[in-house]
RNA sequence: GCAGGGGUAGCAAAGCCUGGUCAAAUGCGCAGGGCUUAGGACCCUGUGGCCUAGCGCCUUCAUGGGUUCGAAUCCCAUCCCCUGCACCA
């Protein structure tokens, strides 16, 4: 099958019918008015051509926006792009820098030549080229997307609308200021996150306590993380080699300030986080010289060098605590100073005595603080004392090593004592122009304050109405409603709205995606307002009427205009959101997110032509998350360079095959893999299938239907009857297995068993198009064509997409064909494992002995009684059993054997007959042409007497000549 | 650390909720055979071990223990792996 011809056909019949453009309030013929599906995907960020992967999310949108289509629903499957944010600029500016990484990422994997790329600069045109790309490939993937409503999230209109929404925010007081701690370059003073480094690391900010410790001129702050063993101190580190500062810190709250000790490198990457100005520097010599006050009972302790003290870590000093800390107690030993310094004992831990870091360092045998193995043995050592240690001293005696951490930090900086900053925990970390990134304290930072616990139990509230797939995840999102506090919302840069409430800042990503579902209903609108008379017809009294069904009112209010009742009605059409779509990462934030700005905005009822409409009415129904794809089993990266570009994809395997494999090849929350060996089977499968389709078209096939066929039609219509209820629960990968790979054995094994005349396979080959057609519309489309006019069996409809969805016809569901059909197979593999244990190729003849009929009730007192002694109590009743007692226990013994083997149904004797007469012809031409008979135990010949015995119900004794 | 998910035959992956029909679907791989000028595709058979008559036996579903007539499935403990923990799309 020429994919590539048929998808161009198809689409275009499409597309003139303008089938995905669905009007609200309207519905196709088959279905009512109010039976509306609306359903959206995660829009694409265009920063780069997307990869297969993304184009799981949208097809899975796409199979079930079709579903609902042939299930007669009215389906709105809009789409937009996302491009607020700092990652378009800083795209651009890598491009204008001639970043030759990222050109060659382009060239190599993309197929996007130098001359193309350089182009780029302006983030507005690199938008457009990407979008224009991305929007090429989901038209190829024959996605069914009302593209009316396309919008950019930099457009006019929508910047509006978010502005509107930050309002609302605001209004309901959900948007607080403060200050909190970023990673930060220093250089080009902005925040970092993971793509603005090197490598792509995301950087790791952490807690950390440093404890102050007077001396000198002022106080020396040393970093832990370990605040509960600062009862252990017995001297301070100092970096022999490093530079030292005395800085001015001033305190938050008061105007207080004190000296602080720091290296030079300290300094400067913790004046971003604290007010601190340089009074002089002080060589390492200076401060070892100094003695330092214990903060807890203020004696004396002295400062001594080491060489493992970071420079540029936390202050680059640190407290020694040679009883717990390996490190401290190896560097106390290297001085040859552990005669003179005793350790102190601060958590008692089984297994280990007074000093369990030199304990363990002598047991792994740590030659120094400078070996590889310190660090081994610190990290032992903590965790081992977080959770066994107990805590000697009052007031924290019997707390393990973590209870205390926490409770000790939060004394020591309430009373002053420390200091809690925040420190890159991977660090170092670069920015992508170079500098080192530290930790910065942004004052003047907008949120939105998702800890509010009204707005979290609405959001709960909605939460729980909804319907979550997989329905696992949901304890996520309430885990997630849970800790979400404050989110910052506004960068200094980015493209997109600019905040509301400061005009400077512009609104994050995460923040102006929340609610862009309701925009869609009214996009195409919206854009023909701005068309006509500029933004300026757009306000914030058009989208208070519009959502939220308030009439303008006041000084300022604008006139109500046809095209306001219009969006308001398309909007209370499409409302709520029926499925929100995206890949599962997005859970903890975005999709969380979304639910929470719903309860937000939509806070309060409506009344729409006197017909009241609770808040509830307008919050989203159902989320859907997927996992991610995976490249012949590895994980897609650019470093690794197997990043498959979905367009590529699409020249070399074709979209239905994309579409099947991507999304069938893992249950929903799994990732799937796309695989080579998988898309072709896919393709050769349904090369059969179409040869299989010219045959029936071409042939005449048989006016009766055999015992096979109806078997093949039995399997056939009970799998389609499951259909409906996987393709409404995402059980994409049963259901495609069930309707390629099961149905295509079945099919060849009734082509196998259909020894006599042709197939029949009309009725098949109809049902079957339809019911794969959200997964393969082109093919559907394709196939049902071929089967020209004169529909037989299914509804007739002009096109595969929009005829309803095929149910099953339960009349010719017939297990007891099944187990028929069960029973030759099992014969079979019995011969073949008989004649292969005698070693003998082709039998001259098969003799198939029937167990006599009252085996079979045997069998069911066994199952039913599951006792030798009540079933023969049972057996004296039954006229024909009463007689055959000996022979009755010696079958009900062997049974009850195996009782767990016999709960299933099986055949009657005489339905075990007409199978095998029937099958006589496949049996004989399976054997090379051996002569096939079929006997009944008791009428058996008298030689067979003993073979025959041994039938049992299921199990015909076999007698191979 | 906290939260969640997982460890099944050569690989991938179902089964586990609702214990027995599970030596365990299916796909890939591999082996043999058919078809074919050849290759591919396609079809058949096999793919833990034993067995010259199957419907049987033995050992298996991370490891160890338990419940049960019966455990891949239920319970407990242990080991190992993956993901998220934000201000970023």
């Amino acid at each position: 099958m020429d994919f590539h011809s048929i998808h161009t056909k198809w689409q275009a019949h499409w597309n003139e019918r303008k089938a995905f453009e669905p009007k609200a309030g309207t519905a196709p013929a088959h279905a009512a008015a109010s039976d509306k599906f609306y359903l959206t995907a995660a829009f694409p960020y265009p920063n780069s051509p997307q990869h297969i992967g993304h184009s799981r999310t949208y097809t899975t949108t796409d199979i079930y926006a079709r579903y609902m289509r042939m299930k007669g629903k009215n389906v709105l499957f809009p789409m937009a792009f996302h491009v607020t944010g700092t990652p378009i600029l800083a795209m651009a500016k890598r491009i204008e820098a001639g970043d030759k990484e990222l050109f060659e990422i382009f060239d190599k994997i993309y197929g996007i030549k130098p001359e193309i790329t350089k182009t780029l600069t302006d983030p507005r045109a690199l938008v457009l080229f990407f979008s224009k790309e991305i929007e090429a490939g989901m038209h190829e993937m024959g996605y069914s997307i009302d593209w009316r409503r396309k919008f950019y999230t930099f457009d006019a209109v929508f910047n509006k609308f978010i502005q509107w929404q930050f309002r609302k925010l605001h209004e309901a007081g959900l948007i607080v200021k403060g200050s909190h701690p970023v990673p930060w370059c220093p250089a080009d003073k902005q925040p970092v996150g993971g793509h603005d480094t090197r490598g792509d690391v995301d950087p790791q900010m952490e807690e950390v306590t440093a404890v102050l410790f007077e001396a000198g001129e002022g106080f020396i702050p040393t970093i832990t993380y370990r605040p509960e063993t600062l009862p252990g101190v017995t001297n301070l580190w100092v970096n022999p080699d490093a530079k030292y500062v005395l800085a001015e810190m001033k305190e938050k709250d008061g105007q207080k300030s004190r000296p602080l000790y720091l290296t030079l490198e300290a300094f400067e990457s913790l004046s971003h986080q604290l007010s601190l100005t340089k009074i002089r520097e002080v060589p390492a010599s200076e401060l070892l010289g100094l003695k330092a006050l214990h903060p807890l009972n203020h004696q004396p302790v002295p400062i001594l060098p080491a060489s493992f003290v970071e420079p540029g870590t936390g202050t680059g000093l640190v407290m020694s605590v040679p009883a717990h800390a390996p490190y401290d107690w190896l560097a106390l030993r290297d001085l040859n100073k552990l005669g003179e310094i005793k350790p102190i004992q601060v958590l008692d831990t089984p297994g280990f005595g007074a000093c369990p870091a030199g304990e363990l360092c002598e047991k792994l045998g740590v030659k120094n603080q400078d070996d590889a193995k310190a660090e081994e043995a610190t990290k032992q050592l903590y965790k081992l004392e977080a959770h066994e240690g107990k805590m000697k001293n009052a007031p924290y005696a019997g707390m393990n090593g973590i209870a205390a951490k926490d409770k000790i930090k939060e004394d020591l900086v309430r009373s002053h004592l420390a200091l809690a900053i925040h420190i890159l925990a991977n660090a170092p970390v670069f920015c992508r122009c170079g500098a080192g990134c530290v930790v910065k304290q942004v004052e003047n930072q907008w949120f939105i304050n998702y800890g509010d616990e009204t707005w979290k139990a609405k959001t709960r509230e909605a939460l729980g109405q909804m319907r979550i797939l997989p329905e696992g995840l949901r304890q996520d999102y309430e885990y997630t409603i849970g800790w979400l506090q404050k989110k910052a919302c506004t960068r200094a840069s980015g493209l997109g709205t600019k905040f509301p409430f400061d005009e400077k800042q512009m609104i994050e990503a995460l923040s102006d995606s929340t609610l862009y579902m309701a925009f869609y209903t009214i996009a195409h609108i919206v854009k023909k307002m701005e068309k006509e008379r500029g933004d300026a017809a757009i306000s914030d009294d058009f989208y208070d009427f519009v959502f939220l069904g308030k009439e303008p009112a006041g000084e300022k209010r604008m006139k109500k205009t046809a095209e306001w009742d219009e969006a308001r009605r398309e909007f209370l059409y499409w409302y709520p959101l029926d499925s929100r779509h995206s890949a599962h990462d997005l859970v903890h934030n975005h999709l969380t997110f979304f639910v929470f700005n719903h309860t937000a905005v939509f806070a309060q009822p409506q009344t729409e032509a006197g017909e009241p409409r609770p808040s509830s009415t307008f919050w989203p129904r159902q989320t859907v998350s997927n996992g991610f794809v995976t490249m012949e089993g590895k994980k897609m990266s650019k470093s690794m360079g197997n990043i498959l570009p979905l367009r590529k994809a699409i020249g070399e395997y074709g979209t239905d095959v994309i579409r099947f494999v991507v999304t069938s090849s893992a249950e929903l929350e799994a990732d799937s893999d796309f695989n080579q060996a998988a898309a072709e089977g896919v393709i050769s499968r349904l090369n059969l299938l179409e040869s299989y389709l010219e045959r029936e078209m071409a042939g005449k096939p048989p006016s009766s239907r055999s015992r096979i066929s109806r078997w093949f039609y039995s399997r056939f219509h009970a799998r389609l009857r499951e259909a409906g209820a996987q393709y409404e629960t995402f059980q994409l990968r049963p259901l495609a297995k069930a309707l390629l790979y099961d149905t295509i054995n079945d099919l060849q094994w009734y082509a196998r068993r259909e020894s006599g005349g042709g197939l029949q396979l009309r009725e098949f080959f109809e049902f079957w198009t339809l019911a794969v057609a959200p997964f393969m519309p082109h093919v559907a489309e394709e196939f049902w064509q071929r089967m020209g006019e004169g529909r037989k069996y299914a509804k007739p409809s002009p096109l595969a997409f929009s005829a309803p969805f095929p149910s099953a016809d339960s009349a010719q569901i017939d297990p007891r064909l099944e187990m028929g059909e069960q029973y030759v197979q099992a014969i079979l593999e019995d011969v073949r494992h008989i004649l292969q244990l005698i070693k003998k190729d082709k039998p001259q003849s098969l003799t198939f002995i029937v167990h006599a009929g009252w085996k079979k009730k045997v069998r069911r007192l066994v199952a039913e009684k599951k006792n030798i002694r009540a079933v023969m109590d049972e057996a004296k009743k039954d006229p024909e059993l009463a007689v055959l007692q000996p022979q009755v226990a010696q079958l009900a013994g062997k049974l009850i054997k195996n009782i767990g083997s016999i709960t299933g149904e099986t055949l009657e004797a005489q339905e075990e007959l007409d199978v095998l007469q029937d099958s006589k012809e496949f049996l004989a031409s399976e054997f090379g042409g051996a002569n096939i008979e079929v006997l009944v135990e008791g009428k058996a010949p008298a030689e067979l007497a003993a073979k025959a015995a041994n039938a049992l119900p299921g199990k015909p004794s076999i007698v191979i000549a």
